[in-house]
DNA sequence: CCATATTGACATTATAAACGTCAATATGAC
DNA sequence: GTCATATTGACGTTTATAATGTCAATATGG
């Protein structure tokens, strides 16, 4: 049996966690010339290698119009290229330049310095923990919302 | 020792796990009558039973002057009303009326239902666990930003 | 009593994102 | 190949949430 106290207060804390995240990112970009949206489409373009607008939309669950604007400022930056895409000619596949590259490694390198020295007296096995139940969690609040 | 590659996928969970929350809370409000930001007052009420505008804008930790208008709303609505403050004259102490008291209980009510039935599966000990590795998580980020 | 702080009210701005729509062009069924 | 349908990029409008700035009124506390 769950304790839906317990459950609730966590559903809750998603917030003050993600606000506290976002704050931090915002800190870590500051003074890198890189703005938050910036960050996410580079950051999706760091796992999928390339992508089409619309995919990367899908990725980060906001709508393609958005990640347009989004995809556009990282163009102009220098940031990321249009590479021929052979399944579809008008949409381009969007793709890190060395110099996107080069700075969301950077990015990511040093929020993971942030996440392990805020990680410090987690256990291993708590946080695998977390991570199912959270995961679980969101799945199963998505559904409920589809459906009724 | 903390797995920072797990403890990263955890923080960035935080986004998903809020957004069906939300959307999940605005599902959950249609047809009542009751705007998002109305709920938000009416629940910090539900737990302080008065409050002034300032004192509900730090438990939400958003801006006094953003929360005057969410309370002002839930005044015209007649879900609040104001109370003379004995500490101070000018700023009233904001307490729920008979009609928002049943509208937001029903409300957290309804929430309940829910969060039960997206926690089936999930064990108490597990919640637990994750409750407090969340809730480390967030301090020692806030920390973090705060000092450097 | 008076300097200082608090509060409410109001206006402006920022940000993240949705929504609507158009024209261009692709794609896929025939 | 042609044509109906879908996809995409571009652009404009709108909404929600919140921060910021500022003023006047009034409280509070030394």
């Amino acid at each position: 049996m769950t304790d839906p106290e317990k459950l609730y207060k966590l559903i809750w804390l998603s917030r003050p966690l993600m606000q506290s995240a976002e704050a931090a990112v915002e800190h870590g970009l500051d003074g890198i010339g890189l703005t938050v949206r910036g960050r996410a489409v580079l950051e999706v373009l760091l796992t999928e290698d390339e992508a089409t607008v619309p995919d990367i939309a899908q990725k980060l669950e906001i709508k393609r119009q958005y990640v347009q604007l989004m995809v556009n400022e990282t163009l102009t930056d220098g940031l990321t290229l249009k590479r021929e895409n052979p399944r579809h000619k008008r949409s381009a596949l969007i793709a890190l330049t060395q110099k996107g590259r080069a700075l969301i490694e950077d990015v990511v390198r040093r929020e993971m310095v942030l996440v392990r020295s805020v990680g410090v007296g987690l256990d291993t096995a708590d946080i695998k923990t977390a991570l199912k139940v959270i995961t679980t969690l969101t799945e199963n609040l998505k559904k409920a919302i589809g459906n009724g």
